[in-house]
DNA sequence: ACGGCTATGTGAAAAGCTTCACAAAAGAAG
DNA sequence: CTTCTTTTGTGAAGCTTTTCACATAGCCGT
């Protein structure tokens, strides 16, 4: 709580779900919510929550739990959501698509501004109010447009391509959904997306008879 | 290696890079891989690839590596990728249009056979081959058609409605894309892919300038 | 105003996961 | 056939994360 500490992927990652927690809590109208409760909403344990909550302060009053629009606010602010992201979109294929549509995202802030593509077809069309770049000018107009983070929804042969653009045009944050490893510069923060990684969790759960507990070798 | 032991989720979850990397490797022509070189590809250490390996059996070949076509189908065999999977999707929006398409699942042997949604002008409708069905026929069809894996990609607000329903016609698993907590019983696997926490992480690491190692309270 | 009750915040213990380090195995070279 | 080199497989050590358990703080009812 006092000083500086290391802060876990995990406790980022459960610092989400709080957050979505008590965006359902707040528009039900609940003025406090106890670790309880929180940790029941999100399948977590009680001291779960607590713990990860005092990495960052003292947000609770013992006896009574957390005031909802508070925590939810202090959250944003910790997760760097209390504010907009310029977003931009590489790759308006099937997945891309869709997350030029997706309303989760504008709706935690990250605003997507821009969108490339290399297929003259798709150059110039319009998607959801956005024109569609050409992706030759990529280092150019993200910069202009004061991008910050960038989302790669590109085939995965030619991902890599891509983000050394993105890195070369300076941009220090990218989410990348082509199914492969990218090598980026130590300053640059780069995140994946597998969707495939769940399925396959789910068929070795499957396999792994019942309980996914134990395997035999 | 001998008897039974628990597994970790992050060491599945590493077993689906290490499948991935095989893939390119054997497409590559390479006869044989080292740990090294696959910790290489995939951002990991030497020793955690072959402790991970070592939970499963004994793959290498000492002073040689692991021969890249037979690790694959080890790893496909543990994972339950080796077979196809019949899955269903319900909810044709945004993301379910783009999933319907998405070549990494048929890769992987998850091939989506079925579509479901509840709107009337979707209803009938044909998405690369597959003619939308109505919701209100779930439970009838997923039985006939021998799903085994539902994907939900619905608005929050009625996903658990249709994860309820899905549970009872006796669905094991399923992959969620709303962004909710789904209750379903313990026989049931469900996963949570949440596409808004890592560009929430990326978040999380630029405001804590740079290095994300470190956080003030 | 006070006692009871509830739920936080947090050191310490426990559990889990990753890295280390090395013996052992196997190909390669002469 | 023997030595050298390489790289696995794996106990043990080290580190991280989670859970425990309880003192403490603060609301609520009387």
């Amino acid at each position: 709580m006092l000083g500086k500490k290391r802060i876990s992927e995990s406790t980022i990652h459960r610092l989400s779900l709080y957050y979505r927690a008590l965006s359902v809590l707040e528009k039900d109208n609940y003025d406090t919510v106890s670790s309880k409760e929180l940790a029941r909403r999100e399948k977590l344990t009680p001291a779960q929550v607590r713990k990860d909550l005092s990495f960052f302060g003292s947000f609770g009053t013992r006896g009574l739990g957390y005031p909802v629009k508070e925590l939810k606010t202090q959250i944003a602010g910790i997760l760097g959501i209390d504010r907009t992201w310029r977003v931009a979109l590489v790759g308006i294929g099937n997945i891309g698509s869709a997350l030029v549509s997706y309303k989760e995202f504008s709706r935690q802030g990250f605003q997507i501004v821009k969108l490339f593509d290399n297929d003259q077809r798709k150059i110039g069309s319009n998607h959801k109010g956005i024109v569609v770049s050409d992706i030759r000018n990529l280092q150019q107009e993200l910069s202009d447009a004061k991008i910050e983070v960038v989302i790669v929804a590109v085939p995965a042969t030619v991902a890599q391509y891509i983000v050394d653009d993105i890195v070369n045009a300076g941009i220090k944050a990218i989410l990348n959904f082509a199914p492969v490893n990218l090598k980026v510069p130590d300053d640059v923060y780069i995140r994946h997306e597998n969707m495939s990684m769940e399925l396959e969790y789910l068929s070795f759960a499957m396999v792994n008879n019942h309980a996914q507990k134990r395997v035999r070798a």
